[in-house]
RNA sequence: GCGCCCGUAGCUCAGUUGGAUAGAGCACGAGCCUUCUAAGCUUGGGGCCGCAGGUUCGAAUCCUGCCGGGCGCGCCA
């Protein structure tokens, strides 16, 4: 790993280190707790390069005005060689300007990381477990997977990018009603596959035609010995058969959209190795389980309604409003009981766990944060735990909603649309809103090239560079760093813009938040563009200047790093970076 | 009835986790192509940050209560 400093970490580290010198002064004292203070650039930038807010929130507990502390602390400021200006402003913000040497040194930083530039330490090597996706395996993936696929992706990329281990984990729900019903339709199909005329699939079965070619293997492979044979001799066996043909679909869908992961978790071995009784002796011993009655469903009226005695979790002591069943009452698992002895297993392996749900499953968070809780508990530090609800996509067509019905055989596949759109705008596209808003996809505007589009955006300042470099190559002229005092206040700014890389990365990771570096590059992108207008009236601000070698190996070299960037940015978010447009 | 999420320009959305005069795109008005890609740029108007309190040096951001929208509320998955 390289021991070159990025812009923003060193200015922290030289705020730090200013503090320190306050401190050996005794004009501060030692040991406050300094998780407040923030150096980052001012939101008005007519206001400096960097500020940072250490006098106002260390001045309280220093006992001392904000004022006061922030004069002492702009007399060690001052000192650093590239600051040239620290003033105090406002209620005691410090503001510095920064001599163009720092954001050149920057702009060589990015030339040499390359694509580790951004890379960050941040997570110390610590495992996140990222679960995502998980979709039941009883049919190809359709639109509503797709949105916490790609966030979940974006986010492990981006965990990794920070410093973490990440684990990249998807739960195969093979063992409940639905897989049953799989079966059972895997066995019609077969049984159409063998010559017989089924009619219509039966109401309560799946109707999808890519259970036609499971039929047939399942045909091939076993003839006519489980045509007329009871539903126990061949269940089990169609069921699991069925699963794996659609976990094999499944991966064919992920792919398209360049996922793939580390670990898929089958909830039938994880009940045929005993964790879910496991658990619950676990929790008895810690009287955390109990025998008792659950309560009626609230808000709606059930008319079968009976109170039945079940082993139920007291989630209620870890914040639930009910205490939840982890067996039926025929003795087999709940969803919920088996989720929790997945998700000790989960934390098993990982520092931390991140589950990517969808929104109609927010019902659930609080039972199983608080299984979390009472398992990796016990000695006081919790395995920390968050659950991001992604909200549901509604697809649009021309402003028109697409109707979706499984049983009419018209709901929208992931695959479908990854081949009308492309992978690359349905990335993009669902990055580029906070996950837990609803959103829009319309078909129209996502594959729209402009820049209403942020996707084409985005990548056609990268095409733009590309391009630029590759004339200047044609006509003699190279990248190079020798003469970069050559740049001026608005390549600098340009450079300002990408120096918040770093940043962005570290904030997007801390919050889980992946939209984040979206946004970041549709802003880098839209002050690369409007760098590169500068030249269209004034040939002297071109990237090539055919009168000055030095001038143009410059403004090249900065070119480069911002494509650099923008590809480091969009490598996160498993877009790919076109050179040509 | 309860829980979770959302409410910011006419529309679609950001807002650096409590910072300075709240931003961008679309749409509307006015400009910029004998060019390194105009798939772009410049510029103008447009705001009770849902409402009301509270916390503090300081609130779109945190707390409480309302209002509006979405999702969910068997032993389903």
């Amino acid at each position: 790993m390289s021991t070159i400093t990025t812009l923003h970490a060193g200015f922290a580290g030289h705020v730090s280190d200013a503090l320190d010198a306050l401190v050996a002064a005794g004009a501060l004292p030692g040991g406050l707790n300094r998780g407040a203070v923030t150096v980052e650039p001012p939101r008005d930038p007519s206001h400096g390069d960097l500020a940072t807010n250490a006098a106002m929130v260390l001045a309280k507990p220093a006992g001392t005005n904000p004022r006061a502390l922030a004069e002492a602390l702009v007399a060690e400021l001052v000192k650093l060689p590239l600051v040239t200006e620290a003033s105090i402003a406002g209620p005691g913000f410090i503001n510095l300007r920064l001599a163009p040497g720092a954001w050149l040194d920057e702009l060589r930083a990015v030339a040499a990381l390359g694509a580790d530039y951004g890379r960050s330490a941040l997570g110390a090597g610590t495992t996140v477990n990222v679960e995502y996706v998980s979709a039941n395996p009883t049919g190809p993936m359709h639109m509503g997977h797709c949105r916490g696929a790609v966030v979940g992706d974006a986010l492990a990329s981006l965990l990794e990018f920070a410093g973490h281990k990440v684990i990249r984990e998807y739960y195969v729900n093979d063992a409940g009603a639905q897989v049953q019903v799989l079966g059972r339709s895997a066995h019609v199909r077969y049984r159409e596959a063998l010559g017989e005329d089924v009619g219509e699939i039966p109401e309560g079965l799946y109707p999808g035609d890519y259970l036609i070619p499971v039929g047939q293997a399942l045909a091939a492979e076993f003839g006519d010995r489980y045509v007329g044979a009871p539903e126990e001799d061949w269940l089990a066996l169609f069921r699991t058969r069925a699963v794996a043909a659609m976990m094999a679909m499944i991966r064919d869908d992920l792919a398209l959209l360049g996922i793939r992961f580390d670990r898929f978790s089958s909830e039938a071995e994880l009940q045929a190795a005993g964790k879910p009784d496991e658990a619950e002796a676990w929790l008895r011993a810690r009287d955390l389980v109990y025998d008792g009655v659950l309560e009626a469903p609230k808000g709606k009226v059930v008319e079968d309604w009976e109170p039945v005695a079940l082993p139920l979790f007291r989630s209620t002591r870890f914040g639930d409003d009910q205490d939840r069943p982890i067996r039926k009452s025929d003795g087999s698992w709940t969803y919920f009981g088996a989720d929790l002895a997945y998700h000790f297993q989960k934390a098993e392996s990982a520092d931390a766990l991140v589950d990517i749900w969808g929104a109609d499953h927010g019902g659930t968070v609080k039972r199983i944060k608080a299984a979390v809780a009472a398992m990796t508990g016990e000695d006081g530090h919790p395995t920390p735990f968050e659950v991001k609800l992604v909200q549901m996509v509604q697809l649009l067509r021309d402003g028109e909603p697409v109707k979706m019905s499984k049983r009419a055989g018209t709901f929208v596949t992931l695959a479908d649309v990854v081949r009308e759109v492309g992978k690359d705008v349905v990335r993009f596209t669902m990055l580029t809103r906070k996950p837990e808003a609803q959103m829009d996809f319309d078909f129209a505007k996502v594959v729209e090239a402009s820049k209403d589009n942020p996707v084409f955006y985005v990548q056609y300042a990268h095409a733009r560079i590309c391009s630029t470099l590759r004339k200047a190559a044609a006509e003699g002229f190279a990248p190079g760093d020798g003469a970069l005092d050559a740049l001026g206040s608005e390549e600098l700014a340009l450079v300002a813009q990408a120096a918040q890389f770093p940043r962005v990365v570290e904030a997007a990771a801390v919050a889980r938040e992946p939209h984040r570096i979206a946004f970041f590059l549709h802003d880098l992108a839209a002050a690369f563009h409007a760098y590169w207008n500068l030249g269209n009236d004034r040939p002297d601000k071109r990237f090539i200047v055919a009168q000055s070698a030095d001038l143009s190996a410059a403004r090249l070299f900065l070119a480069a790093q911002i494509g650099q960037v923008v590809r480091n940015g969009l490598a996160l978010l498993g877009v790919e970076a076109v050179e040509e447009m």
